[in-house]
RNA sequence: GCUGAUAUAGUGUAGGGGUCAAUCAUGCAGGACUCUCACUCCUGCGACUGGGGUUCAAAUCCCCAUAUCAGCACCA
């Protein structure tokens, strides 16, 4: 099996869908995991996508067994090129682009498809010495100029380019990804491909090389194309949007790429049961962030600890106790886990939104009931009675709350925006740690300061 | 335009001639529990794209239509 990414980006969700789907075969049934870098394209490589891709895999934690990159092998596409062209399977077409497509819209061949395998050799060997310019020639494989399907005749191989240096290889030609793609499928004793069903047409242009030079074709399995509701995946939009300043990066809350979505504390196994569960069927689907969430929230709800996070926080004299202190469990229902103690005496913040509510009896959680009085702009509190079954018959709600003294500012990043709160210290006591906030969310900690900041990642 | 693939609840899936008045998850609604709108538990809601055909019997096989997607790049 195999996971080849283009390094032109960090990976997202839809590589990982790829790259899972191959690993669980892998954890199934054995066998080798190669990760194969396509870095055929120097248009297409982002010099730091290398690094990027690595890191994406490491958070995967996939079961690679060994790594190579395409750009180490350009002697072996070479080589497979010249045995192509020796047997007569391929030739150097030096037609205009558009000439070409015209020709091969009425199924009719070029002039340049009646060399001979010499002549062919002849003018491959001057390619590879820089005697042609970028855009003049390129190998094209001898398929079939009657097939009903007109991606399949005569295909190209190769392309001179030299406009753009490769970062890791000196090349004046290039091999196109149906030649590299088949030769390493080959090479690397592929057995089973798995891949989306954009690459179906590739398949059978790969069949081609695979035929005409005797080797056995793996099998080949087809997934469906997946969309994310709102977001998109595409790469190079995605490039877009940050350099215009939209994103703020390439792990923007927004973006559908895996570092935006382990900023968020989505656990990588949350990913993997998801785009399991989605399987290699050929529909295509338009995967929602429910599904993902509630992988998610599987695996970190156990294990996240409670607290109060305050968003647009009020400040609200209460009067009418004495000072006490209430105490909280870090987990509703496990004493083990202990208490936060939250002292409180007299002035607290309270949620905003709770205050333009209209409720007028609210009961602070872990504390006691308020009765509200709004008198103008202010808002002002006065004790209740501890009774928790009053509170409850009367339907108040429980709401979380913070003493003035004992708030940490901390801006909670949405994808809607940033949302301005206080919350516990005891919360910011770690950089990373996922903690959910009591009635909002789950949350990842990301900078410790003043103001904190924490990913919001769902509820 | 040509070529090909696909079509089951809002979303994702199972089911490949009878046991399907269709599985599971998620979602939504209601309830139980609970000092969170979390967790857990219970109940409910919600789907075979349309039309023909084959058959005793079709979600399942065939044809047509429709829709969606992909390819027809010197990208991967």
């Amino acid at each position: 099996m195999r996971f080849a990414p283009n390094p032109s980006g960090p990976l997202h969700l839809g590589h990982a869908r790829a790259a899972f789907l191959n690993d669980e075969y892998i954890r199934r049934y054995g066998g080798r995991y190669i990760l194969r870098i396509e870095d055929t394209d120097p248009k297409r490589v982002d010099p730091e996508a290398y690094d990027m891709v690595r890191e994406d895999i490491e958070w995967m934690g996939l079961s690679i067994t060994e790594t190579i990159f395409q750009s180490d092998r350009f002697s072996k596409y070479y080589d497979v090129g010249r045995e192509l062209i020796q047997k007569g399977h391929a030739y150097v077409c030096r037609c205009d682009n558009e000439v070409f497509k015209d020709l091969k819209m009425h199924k009719a061949a070029c002039p340049c498809r009646s060399q001979s395998p010499e002549e062919a050799m002849e003018l491959f060997e001057q390619m590879l010495e820089g005697a042609f310019a970028e855009g003049e020639v390129g190998v094209r494989l001898r398929t079939d100029l009657d097939h009903p399907d007109p991606a399949m005749r005569d295909y190209p191989l190769f392309r001179v380019l030299t406009s753009t240096p490769h970062q890791r290889v000196d090349a004046i030609v290039y091999p196109l990804m149906n030649l590299s793609v088949a030769v390493d499928d080959h090479l690397l004793g592929m057995t089973h491909v798995i891949r989306g069903k954009d690459h179906i047409a590739n398949t059978r242009r790969q069949e081609y090389i695979f035929r005409y030079m005797g080797w056995d074709t793996p099998v080949y399995r087809h997934y469906g194309r997946m969309g994310i509701e709102g977001v998109v995946l595409s790469t190079s939009q995605m490039r877009a949007g940050i350099r215009s300043g939209e994103y703020s990066g390439w792990d923007d809350v927004r973006l559908g790429t895996l570092r935006a979505m382990a900023r968020r504390g989505i656990q990588p196994q949350a990913v993997r049961n998801a785009v399991l569960e989605i399987g290699i069927g050929e529909t295509d689907i338009q995967f929602s962030w429910e599904n993902l969430y509630a992988k998610n929230k599987e695996i970190i709800d156990s294990t996240a600890d409670r607290f109060f996070f305050v968003p647009d926080p009020v400040k609200v004299r209460v009067t009418g106790s004495e000072p006490v202190v209430a105490k909280a469990m870090r987990y509703p229902g496990d004493e083990s886990r202990g208490y936060r103690e939250i002292p409180f005496h007299g002035s607290i913040f309270l949620p905003g939104a709770e205050l333009s509510s209209g409720a007028e009896f609210l009961r602070l959680k872990d504390l006691f009931n308020i009765r509200l009085y709004h008198e103008g702009d202010c808002v002002r509190g006065e004790y209740a009675g501890d009774d928790l079954q009053e509170a409850r018959s009367k339907k108040a709600p429980i709401i979380q709350w913070l003493p003035e003294t004992l708030a940490s500012a901390c801006i909670l990043k949405c994808a809607e925006g940033d949302i301005n709160g206080v919350c516990e210290p005891e919360a910011l006591a770690e950089k990373d740690r996922i903690v959910q906030f009591e009635r909002v969310g789950f949350a990842r900690i990301d900078t410790l300061g003043d103001p904190a900041v924490a990913y919001y990642a769902h509820r």
